[in-house]
RNA sequence: GGGCGGUUAGCUCAGCGGUAGAGCAUCGGUCUUACAAGCCGGUGGCCACAGGUUCGAAUCCUGUACCGCCCA
């Protein structure tokens, strides 16, 4: 049982580093915060985002968790068993980068593994060395060991913000169980039909040497430029100009297309061209995909230039010739060998013997030396294929996000999820969503309808969840692909390159008729999808999966609507025909001062530690929490300066009500000004109720925020403090006593979300030991209106508290126009009213002189009069100090 | 090029049919036994622009201009 605080021994300021690290403490050891496995009552469920630890942390970390906090505090307080559970994406390329800079590694496959290595990070000097080469094995040993270090340091930062998760529910997106859930999604999705393997021209990345899916990939603008080249029709005299701002895959050129009304190419359809330099005759047809007022209107298709390029060469049944290879270099061909036809095929080989080994760029220079040469005209004309300079242009060209060079369709063989199929039924599910703000809900209804690919999901990397795969090979050798064998469910998680599939045995492996296995891993976001269903344990854990999904709320920021929110709500439709979760609320970006987003390249990102240190945690909580959801906010340390303000006008509050003595129960405030104030808290906090019913935390805090301040504080402290302390009126002494009391113990409650340290605090004091109290006001009931039924307080008594508090600050204006303090005191003041004003007075003058220090209030009652001083005299100055100075 | 959001006091932002708001900044007053990290007051706005609806528009509609985001 807690031991009631003597107020009047505390500081005049709130030792917020003090009181973070007493409140962390307790809270543990109490479990404050826990959710009730047992509990059968009803639940919150937040689907937390598990921050990728790659590093570093920002104010933009601090901004969008704090958000999700607040709303789980307020559902915790209504008395729901909330589940809020964290975890750790660490899992993914953003580990992989941070773990070869950090320790100077790569990892490179055939490498032998040395268990028991140790890596240190690496010093200036072995960063000059080669990188050092590990294994796949010792490689994911190394990612492990810092990203729980990173771990380490996140969950500090959030304790320390005094996120009111459940630590006993953390999880990692890389530990067994995650990986588990992942495999068993796989193999889900592989039994209903929606996962497939197939060998198709897919985006790679040259540098990460990896396919890529549509949700990773952006336009960036950039600098090209249109070549003009003369292509020869096979068997005339005829020929056309082609613009191609990719002149280095002429050599794989397959086709030529213009528009079905093009009358300029009409005659040439179902006719060949000839390609310059290499002579390849390739089949020239009509598509309603060509521009005709782009370029020449005419143009080449290529294995691949771009994602028509592939639809041409899929529709059309055109030959595949890749020339470039997964590292982005030019691969060696043999032009006149099968599938690479040539009417001079020496020549061709020729040419194309200068761009083999070259990198995509470095070979575009090359062939555009030799487009200069009339000997490569593929015409009957001795002219260069190069009709003129190039015209330099900027266009949008397609990169993976985390990408440096332009991304290249690569034809491989992949994993995909069908998504395609699905669009109408994803959309669907997105609309059953409540989004917050609303409007958001329209960017993941924009990206789904504009999906044009499946879902990619495999990736040529060694950090992140295997695929369960293995494929049998045949006598040759080969892999039979459509023959793949995925683990059983029981055996997962399993990793195909140490473990076996059923019925082989490890000396099968890699050996003709044996087996091989599958080497590549998830899309991080194939596990990040299922963060519900890791959370729940899903088909782990059956009857606990049922309890918490759907899930309440899924807080998230908007630039990864596409990939989070689309992925999650995909996976919970295609596993269970089920909505994720019932709500998702979208936070802001923090922007820097300047309005512009932060980012480590610009070098503007701030770090939160020190403003936690500076401005204590409730200050910085209370930052984030006045910013809407969906909204983009500067940052702004003016703001956590208010917030440091609040923080120690609560704790203030705090000792002065509770210093006051006992106080009785509700049933004490009878006084009319008393009553008067309940009648506005209650109205408030309905309002607050309301807002946070809607997500709207921020307008919720201001309500709360300008009553605490305007009218308990400024107004209805300073009105009755002084009754509180008379002992001749007992009965108006209760009264004021019980409502300041009641109005703290309410108003503690509904800051309590947003300034958990300082609230708990004042909440020790006295409240936690009331009986049948909540020890932590954080487990304490969120008020409601039903608290304030037996006050009985009306509208006229709110009309008594609302007068004397207008008529105090009327006498404060008339102060300060007299250049007095407001605490001067007075002989003489004198008020005008009009009749209805008046009578609201009439219960509060006896209040509104001890507020004033006036001997009495003389009240003018006239019809039509606005409310005023009418006559004020000022008490002379007590004598200077020295003696009895300043005495009332 | 398509979609979405924004434009309100010097700054950061609320308000979203009924007399323009808050905090900060600024200027002035005030050390009152809760709080000077406080309190009281003053100054400061064609609510981006142009039309329209309405008894009444910052708020609803249409268009324009900037800023930003998402997607091609």
């Amino acid at each position: 049982m807690p031991t009631p605080v003597d107020v009047a021994t505390l500081p005049p300021h709130f030792d917020s580093a003090a009181a973070e690290q007493k409140w962390d403490q307790q809270w543990a050891q109490d479990g404050t915060y826990r959710y009730d496995e047992q509990g059968t009552g009803p639940r919150y469920v937040v689907d937390t985002p598990p921050p990728t630890v790659s590093g570093s942390l920002h104010v933009g970390h601090v901004f969008s968790y704090t958000q999700t906090d607040v709303l789980a505090r307020h559902r915790r307080m209504q008395g729901r068993n909330v589940f809020y559970p964290m975890g750790w994406d660490d899992n993914g390329l953003p580990t992989e980068r941070r773990v070869q800079n950090y320790f100077h590694v790569r990892c490179e496959a055939g490498v032998p593994s040395q268990p028991g290595r140790r890596f240190e990070m690496a010093d200036d000097a072995t960063r000059k060395q080669p990188p050092t080469k590990v294994s796949r094995a010792d490689f994911i040993e190394l990612c492990l060991q810092l990203t729980h270090e990173d771990e380490k340091a996140f969950k500090a930062l959030w304790q320390r913000l005094a996120l009111s998760v459940d630590w006993a529910l953390e999880y990692s997106t890389i530990s067994k169980h995650s990986r588990r859930i992942a495999q068993l999604s796989f193999l889900d999705l592989v039994k209903k039909g929606e996962a497939y393997s197939h060998e198709a021209p897919t985006m790679w990345d040259v540098d990460f040497r990896t396919a890529v899916a549509q949700a990773e990939v952006e336009d960036r603008p950039m600098r090209g430029a249109y070549h003009d080249l003369r292509f020869g029709v096979k068997g005339s005299e005829e020929s056309f100009v082609i613009s191609t701002t990719r002149p280095e895959l002429l050599p794989a050129c397959v086709g030529v297309a213009a528009h079905p009304e093009d009358e300029r190419y009409k005659s040439l359809f179902g006719r060949e061209a000839v390609t310059p330099l290499f002579r390849v005759p390739v089949r020239i047809f009509p598509s309603p995909l060509v521009d005709p007022e782009k370029g020449t209107g005419i143009l080449m298709v290529c294995t691949f230039g771009d994602a028509t390029d592939v639809i041409w060469w899929r529709d059309e049944k055109l030959p595949l010739r890749q020339i470039v290879d997964r590292g982005g270099r030019l691969e060696k061909v043999v032009f006149g060998s099968e599938g690479w036809p040539s009417e001079k095929a020496d020549e061709a080989n020729a040419y194309y013997e200068r761009l083999v080994g070259q990198s995509v760029k470095e070979a575009q220079k090359r062939i555009v030396e030799s487009l200069r040469d009339p000997a490569g005209s593929a015409t009957a004309v001795h002219e260069a294929p190069l009709q003129a300079e190039p015209k330099v242009i900027e266009h949008p060209v397609k990169f993976f996000e985390k990408g440096d060079r332009p991304l290249e369709f690569i034809t491989t063989r992949q994993w995909f999820v069908r998504v395609l199929d699905h669009k109408q039924e994803l959309i669907e599910a997105g609309d059953r969503i409540t989004w917050h703000p609303d409007f958001m809900r329209l960017r993941f209804r924009n990206w789904t309808e504009n999906l044009n690919l499946d879902w990619c999901i495999s990736r040529q990397r060694y950090f992140g969840v295997p695929f369960p795969v293995w494929y049998p090979l045949d006598a040759a050798g080969r892999p039979e692909y459509e023959r793949a064998i995925v683990a059983a469910p029981e055996a997962m998680p399993v990793d195909p390159t140490t473990d076996l599939p059923l019925g082989y045995s490890e000396s099968q492996r890699d050996q003709p008729g044996g087996f091989t296995a599958e080497n590549d891993v998830f899309d991080t976001w194939f596990t990040s999808s299922m963060t519900p269903q890791l959370a729940t344990q899903w088909i782990d854990a059956p009857e606990r999966h049922k309890k918490l999904f759907p899930m309440d709320v899924r807080p998230q920021s908007h630039e990864i609507i596409r990939t989070w929110a689309f992925y999650t709500i995909a996976k919970a439709w295609l596993h269970d025909r089920e909505i994720p979760w019932r709500n998702v609320a979208i936070s802001g970006w923090v922007l820097d001062p300047d309005r512009k987003k932060m980012s480590k390249s610009k070098g503007n990102v701030l770090t939160p530690m020190h403003l936690l240190d500076s401005y204590g945690s409730d200050a910085v909580r209370y930052w984030s929490l006045s910013a809407k959801l969906g909204v983009d906010t500067a940052f702004d340390e003016k703001v956590l300066k208010v917030g440091r303000r609040l923080v120690t006008k609560l704790f203030n509050a705090g000792k002065l009500v509770l210093g006051l003595g006992e106080a009785g129960d509700a049933s004490a405030i009878t006084h009319p000004v008393d009553k008067g104030f309940q009648f506005r808290l209650r109205e408030t906090v309905e309002r607050a109720s309301a807002a946070l019913e809607e997500m709207d935390y921020a307008t919720a805090l201001d309500a709360i925020e300008r009553f605490f301040w305007s009218r308990f504080t400024d107004a209805y402290i300073e009105i009755v403090k002084n009754r509180a302390r008379d002992e001749s009126d007992p009965a108006g002494r209760a009264s004021a006593v019980a409502s300041m009391r009641l109005g703290l113990h309410a108003l503690v409650r509904l800051l309590a979300p947003y300034v958990p340290y300082v609230a708990e605090e004042v909440w020790s004091w006295r409240f936690a030991a009331d009986p049948g109290a909540s020890p932590s006001v954080h487990r304490a009931s969120w008020p409601v209106a039903g608290e304030w039924a037996a006050i009985g307080a009306t509208l006229d008594d709110a009309a008594a508290f609302d007068a004397v508090a207008a008529a105090l600050e009327a006498v404060h204006r008339a102060k300060t126009g007299a250049q007095a303090s407001v605490g001067r005191h007075l002989t003489r003041l004198v008020l005008r009213a009009d009749p209805e004003l008046s009578r609201a007075l009439d219960h509060g003058l006896a209040d509104l002189a001890s507020a004033t220090r006036a001997p009495r209030v003389e009240l003018v009652t006239e019809a039509g009069a606005e409310l005023a001083v009418t006559a004020l005299e000022l008490a002379p100055l007590p004598p200077p100090a020295g003696g009895e100075a300043g005495a009332n």
